[in-house]
DNA sequence: ACCCGTGTTCGCTG
DNA sequence: TCAGCGAACACGGG
């Protein structure tokens, strides 16, 4: 599921889900999900209320409080992650790797089919000490994008363009299908190097960051399912959201005369527009 | 059977 | 020391 449109979508959940909500039961099946791995640290957040809820990048920081002391949870949703709130006493849904039970008589269901996402228990809340947020860049969505700073690390890579905007130490909730379909809107071409691009080149390419995923958070607020979870691409019956991410072989939406590629750059897939992207 | 997949981390190399 | 790159992780779907 998550870049960061889907992260800020799952906080949003979050927040409306469990804000002021106390926690009654906890459970978590033996699986790499939780860090480290013994089902039995997610009991610490029993007895816990709910009361803050962020995100950075791709990660959320949900903070609760248990008599008068913090306790924190991390969620990174890997590929395949997502939370879902189902009745207390419904069945799990599919790939079902953990769950927090509320005083509301709901669940909150932590599903995960690969296995790549991960949650840690995070004592006094003290998400600064987490190392999985260590070296992060900024949030562009929550902070915004510095150009200057964005030109000089850029300045400095030797890397495709494409794979540099992968690195989280940039630029904090860009994933393979932001990147592409940023190099998009910016009409720059993902094999670029990153130090070749100019100034105007970079000020595009974070108009095009901001763009991209704002019209994506709200595509998410618009396809909303039954239970609050997101219909997502792959699903069926969902169209695809995006201008080039797994369109090859269209016609660009944005020049209306080029045909979209598909081509592989560091194992990953990249869209683009031969004629638009230059 | 084979290839593909919205992410991160590890180990190797230059 | 470090940027860059491929493999690994795990489990489906086409």
């Amino acid at each position: 599921m998550p870049e960061l449109p889907e992260v800020e979508f799952a906080r949003r959940c979050w927040q409306r889900w469990a804000s002021g909500r106390q926690v009654t039961a906890v459970w978590a099946a033996p699986s790499r999900v939780l860090r480290p791995g013994k089902p039995a640290a997610l009991g610490a957040l029993r007895g816990a209320t709910f009361f803050r809820f962020e995100r950075r990048g791709k990660n959320l920081l949900l903070a609760a409080r248990r008599e008068g002391a913090l306790v924190g949870l991390w969620s990174h949703l890997g590929m395949t992650g997502k939370w879902l709130r189902r009745a207390a006493p419904a069945p799990a849904p599919p790939h079902a790797r953990a769950r927090l039970v509320l005083d509301d008589g709901h669940a909150l269901h932590y599903c995960d089919m690969r296995l790549f996402g991960r949650l840690r228990v995070v004592p006094g809340a003290r998400f600064e000490t987490l190392p999985e947020l260590a070296g992060l860049g900024p949030d562009p969505l929550a902070e915004g994008v510095d150009l200057a700073r964005l030109r000089a690390r850029l300045a400095a890579g030797r890397a495709p363009i494409k794979l540099a905007l992968l690195d989280q130490r940039l630029l904090a909730g860009i994933g393979n299908i932001q990147a592409s379909e940023a190099l998009h809107r910016a009409g720059i071409d993902p094999r670029r190097r990153a130090r070749t691009l100019g100034p105007e080149e970079v000020r595009r390419l974070a108009a095009g960051i901001r763009a991209s995923l704002r019209a994506t958070l709200s595509e998410f607020e618009r396809a909303v399912g039954p239970d609050g979870d997101i219909r997502y691409v792959e699903e069926p019956g969902t169209a695809n959201p995006f201008a080039v991410y797994d369109r090859a072989g269209e016609r660009c939406r944005r020049c209306r005369q080029g045909t979209i590629r598909r081509i592989v750059q560091g194992g990953r897939s990249s869209f683009f527009c031969p004629r638009c992207q230059g």
